[in-house]
DNA sequence: CTTTAAGTCTATCAAGTTGGTAGGGAATCT
DNA sequence: AGATTCCCTACCAACTTGATAGACTTAAAG
């Protein structure tokens, strides 16, 4: 399951989105649109920053903004960065690999089924981006 | 990801698939074939059990084995009993549901994208059983 | 050049979950 | 009766999650 972490990560991008290229958004502005406590939220905006998604200005006028095109950033990028590995499994996971402890991937059944389903996740979550968040 | 509870339970069941009809196989042999702490595999084995999954028997002779053909078992009613929700949000989950607050199931990007994941996932983990564990 | 308006950073915390252990009780076989 | 094996309850340390507090830094306005 998403954390409320991530629930909260996708809110406030989708808001940003609906923004993209109106100029910084307060981090107050998106806590009370969104319903998301403030200094939870300043948390999260400030990884996403600094993980290259959003970009900022302090002062009067400034706020939160996408760094790129909405269509461009990928829903798995999102996943992988604020709530971890998509697969179900570490020895499974493209960006989380782990190898497995006790158990040859070469002949667990459970490896292969997860790389199925892992596929099948990824076939949608990498083709879909924040635009895709609003309509 | 699924928790090593879960990746214990598949083992354990993957090597109770390969020792069907073969009478009941005792917890610690499952234990030091399979690697898993003896005192945590007989809570999984009894939860199996009171799930249905499995049955065991007390005494000399005694031991756990599998209640049905594992042809009959799907993998996917396993995680969600030993691991819980395979949706990624509460909202689309169809055995965990719960509604989202704050946020229109109607209008929301991520509700659709997220059950577009779970479908593609269970047209896996609902069409694999427990045979499909070994070969 | 001071005030004010923002974001930035570090630390902390309560509650819940996870992985694992301990020890005795209950059933069954010989 | 005694040995064997599962059953049950309780407990615990470590970690994670969701959230808050408060001081600090940068930038704009006047």
């Amino acid at each position: 399951m998403l954390s409320k972490k991530s629930q909260y990560a996708f809110k406030a991008l989708a808001y940003l989105t609906e923004k993209y290229k109106q100029g910084p958004v307060l981090i107050a502005e998106v806590s009370k649109k969104k319903k998301i406590p403030l200094k939870f939220l300043e948390n999260i905006l400030l990884e996403l920053k600094k993980a290259d998604i959003l970009d900022s200005k302090k002062g009067k006028g400034g706020g939160y903004f996408l760094k790129k095109d909405p269509a461009k950033v990928k829903v798995a990028t999102i996943v992988r960065l604020v709530n971890g590995p998509i697969a179900m499994l570490p020895c499974v996971s493209l960006y989380f690999y782990e190898r497995c402890k006790n158990c040859d991937e070469k002949q667990c059944g459970l490896h292969d089924m997860m790389i199925e389903v892992r596929d099948a996740s990824l076939a949608i979550l990498e083709n879909r981006t924040l635009s895709d968040l609003v309509h």
